[in-house]
DNA sequence: GCATTTATGACAGCATTTGTCATGATTTTA
DNA sequence: TAAAATCATGACAAATGCTGTCATAAATGC
């Protein structure tokens, strides 16, 4: 299998295996990677950790409905484009699920090249706009090739040190990262310089993701490291 | 009519008077500005200077094809998604549609409720990658809240004086602009300062924006100033 | 061919960044 | 509760990047 310019990185959220499994061989057979989940909890958590550019998704699943996830996967400010494939083709189902957020609906039956065509169009329109590798937690976004931070869509200008710490803060987002890690991977020091660089940039960044904001963006954790937080 | 946070500003190409009034009647009354067009051309021209959110446009047009006209706009780096109606509605069409730059295609007869929802889907997923104003021109963008240039989507890394001078030029993209005027607007000086701080800059830029792309991107006009090419 | 205009390399002064240091503030421990 | 340990912050100096100037090479137009 090649993966060429037009090929996408897809999640695919479906409870029925028979329908998943042609799903992912017609989009594989194109060069597409396919990841599969059977529940919109574990859709969840992936929407969140894998660099997908488009959410492929089915309204009816087992523990919560499609346009729940939908809504979830906006609260936690994860914007990649949704499809949503469905039984329940009427008009004031399309309505609601794309008053929802899905971004586009495809009503059951459909013909796989109809879904093909519109799984590019919408990563197209949402590619147009991404131009690099863009890690996103919470509130903020970091665009790692255009070296630009953003909280709740507003640029935060950082100096490139900063940039740097924001980024590897984004990369660990949600964990707890130490001194000694952010010396070694942010400032390639292998050994304890002695000073307190890190807690003054630290502090520096921090002022800046805050200002302006309501609440924190990065907690301290005592005597362990520092940690982002979603905002 | 009161124009709320939903509303959106449409282009409407559509040659068919009936139907045109009709889509208005409907869109107005939900408090969206409509612009109507009877002809590509004139859709064409119009696309390029209205700050429009959507354009809705019908396949069959008098003078040319709905799709050229998607190929023109999307030619000119004209950027906002498109809705093509059409009485063409087998997925063949849709996939030559979609493929050909078009965001969504609906096929007639369609319930104006959906067509309203899937205009807000577009506008929505538009909008939020917008973190600020974008200007778009050829090969061009700049993103001018961020800070940040690119050329077919990679990112240049530039000086702030150069990116005001990029972004002077984005501004004016296409037309001359002379010595006095970029001394005046990006330089804020009503004199001549007698050096040539315009020339060494325009070629620091120049190199920035060609250095590893084809062709060139600023063109001299010997005695007059410069003008940005689309690339 | 010459005068004028534009392009480019080099340099110095200025602006910003970044690490260091001292000290105040907070948390943990005995 | 006091002392020790850890973290936050203001200030400063050195390092680095930016930008205008200048001289001169190269290109254009008459």
């Amino acid at each position: 299998m090649v993966q060429n310019d037009q090929s996408l990185n897809i999640l695919h959220v479906e409870d029925d295996e028979a329908a998943a499994v042609a799903v992912m061989a017609a989009m594989q057979r194109e060069g597409n990677i396919v990841c599969w989940e059977k529940t919109a909890e574990a859709g969840l958590q992936k929407a969140g950790r894998g660099a997908f550019d488009v959410i492929l998704l089915d309204r009816m699943l087992p523990d919560f409905d499609g346009l729940e996830l939908v809504r979830r996967i906006r609260s936690v400010g994860i914007d990649t484009p949704v499809m949503m494939l469905s039984a329940l083709g009427r008009s004031e189902n399309r309505i609601e699920g794309l008053d929802a957020g899905v971004d586009d609906y495809l009503a059951k039956p459909y013909e796989t090249g109809e879904l093909m065509s519109r799984l590019r169009a919408l990563h197209r329109r949402s590619a147009s706009r991404v131009h690099s590798a863009i890690i996103i937690y919470g509130q903020f976004e970091c665009h790692v090739k255009a070296r630009t931070a953003f909280r709740q869509n507003r640029h935060i200008a950082l100096s490139p040190k900063e940039f740097e710490l924001f980024k590897y803060l984004m990369e660990n987002a949600g964990i707890v990262v130490n001194r000694d890690q952010l010396l070694r991977d942010v400032w390639n020091m292998d050994f304890d310089p002695q000073t307190n660089v890190v807690d003054v940039n630290m502090g520096r960044l921090r002022r800046k993701l805050e200002q302006g904001h309501n609440g924190p963006a990065i907690e301290t954790i005592w005597g362990s490291g520092y940690r982002l937080i979603a905002g």
